[in-house]
DNA sequence: ATTGAAGGATTGTTCAACGATCCTTAGGGT
DNA sequence: ACCCTAAGGATCGTTGAACAATCCTTCAAT
């Protein structure tokens, strides 16, 4: 019979209730181009013909073309009417203003570091902890990646949804970015001890300082990109 | 013949581009419904359903549907699998995370008042003479609308696109919730005086007590917008 | 009151079609 | 050689229809 400890079980039950959601073809087929375009597969600037992926994915243009729509809110494809779609090609003023905003969320974050949970602060030293160990691996990839997920969970101090999936399009919109840059180590090994130096002055107390730290932080991070993107093609 | 002064000619045209760009009818759908429910003619909850609205609107379903995906990304509306769109229904907890990301990005806005273009400062305080305007006349419901234009010219003082429509994005979505508080003078009046003292205070150079003003100025916002809903509804 | 099944209504997905728009190319004029 | 124009092909925008899958309602049975 019940008793008042099964009470929880339902909660228990709901708490997954995440993956029970039937996720769409158009879901599933964003979910594959995305992973294809972060990753580089599809090179920036190339058209997404409507017929062509469509049948080589074995999905209608009606279905290919909700798919698109997801990823054009995410700003990883370009729609242009009654031309079609391309994949995102970022110039300078692109990586200028995710910088910009990057900036203004990721130094504000750190002043809820004393107000923030438990569990927000450990992901951030967790996924520091990551990078540092991929980087004494030599796994300059993985690094790439903790390093992301440091960033998220920085935003995640300040405990808001709406923040965290601005701050995951900001960063997945930057991976775009990050391709033009040859060396995965020479890109992010710099900021493995930046991570450190953060956290460190954030547990003392000392956030002004941290907030400082993290403004040279991702300044020198996009001139960085800055000055590759102009190595490659002044341009744009 | 062409002179010095004719150069702008260009950038006149090109200024209003925008305009120029053919909107797809999805477009238009969107665009259409977008309005009705953010001045409250569909009421939150409400089942849209595709065929009524298609023919009501003469368009396909196929079409309709992808304007219901442009409004689903922008959180107007929420979508069921195999049980149809409707109109967004705020919780409290959707009113807190919404405040909480404003008064990341708002506060933070703030202090780029100094480096911020003259056209960006120019917007705000144009926005809250317009607000004050309205207020001397007796016109709420436009006090509320000079009221969003002021908060957005404060996140324009960041000076990035992705920023802009983040915040523009956050405000439209709070508008869903504006509906549930009755007279909107009681709700809009007391930020009148608050826009003009944050002002007062950034010109005056008192940078950080602007943020400490804005930030009491969006809990006093928050919590009586909490109240509303605990009093309307208190299970949500 | 809860469960189960039948039926109708709505959505999910695909397909085919046609007009509209864009890009390319060829041709004519200067 | 260069520019403008026109024709053609390719692709996108939108529609309508069709069928399967899913949900909601109703009603009967336990």
């Amino acid at each position: 019979m019940a008793t008042a400890r099964d009470q929880g079980w339902l909660d228990a039950v709901v708490a997954d209730r995440g993956r029970l959601e039937r996720s769409s073809t158009a879901q599933r087929v964003a979910d594959l181009l995305r992973a294809q375009i972060l990753e580089g597969a599809l090179a920036p600037g190339l058209r997404l013909s409507e017929e062509a992926l469509g049948s080589a994915l074995g999905v209608s243009r009606n279905t290919l073309r909700e798919a698109f729509r997801l990823l054009v809110h995410e700003r990883l494809l370009v729609h242009e009417y009654s031309r079609g779609v391309f994949v995102r090609v970022l110039t300078v003023d692109d990586v200028v203003d995710l910088y910009q905003a990057r900036r203004l969320v990721e130094c504000a974050a750190l002043r809820y570091w004393r107000s923030a949970s438990a569990a927000a602060t450990d992901a951030v030293r967790r996924a520091m902890v990551e990078a540092e160990e991929a980087a004494a691996a030599d796994r300059w990839v993985d690094v790439g990646t903790a390093n992301m997920r440091y960033h998220q969970a920085i935003a995640g101090l300040v405990g808001s949804a709406r923040v965290d999936a601005a701050v995951a399009g900001l960063l997945a919109e930057l991976r775009l970015a990050f391709h033009v840059m040859g060396d995965p180590r020479t890109f992010h090994e710099p900021y493995v001890a930046g991570n450190r130096a953060i956290l460190d002055l954030l547990t003392a107390g000392r956030t002004e300082e941290a907030v400082g730290r993290m403004e040279r932080y991702l300044l020198d991070a996009e001139e960085q990109l800055v000055a590759a993107f102009a190595r490659l093609d002044p341009s744009r």
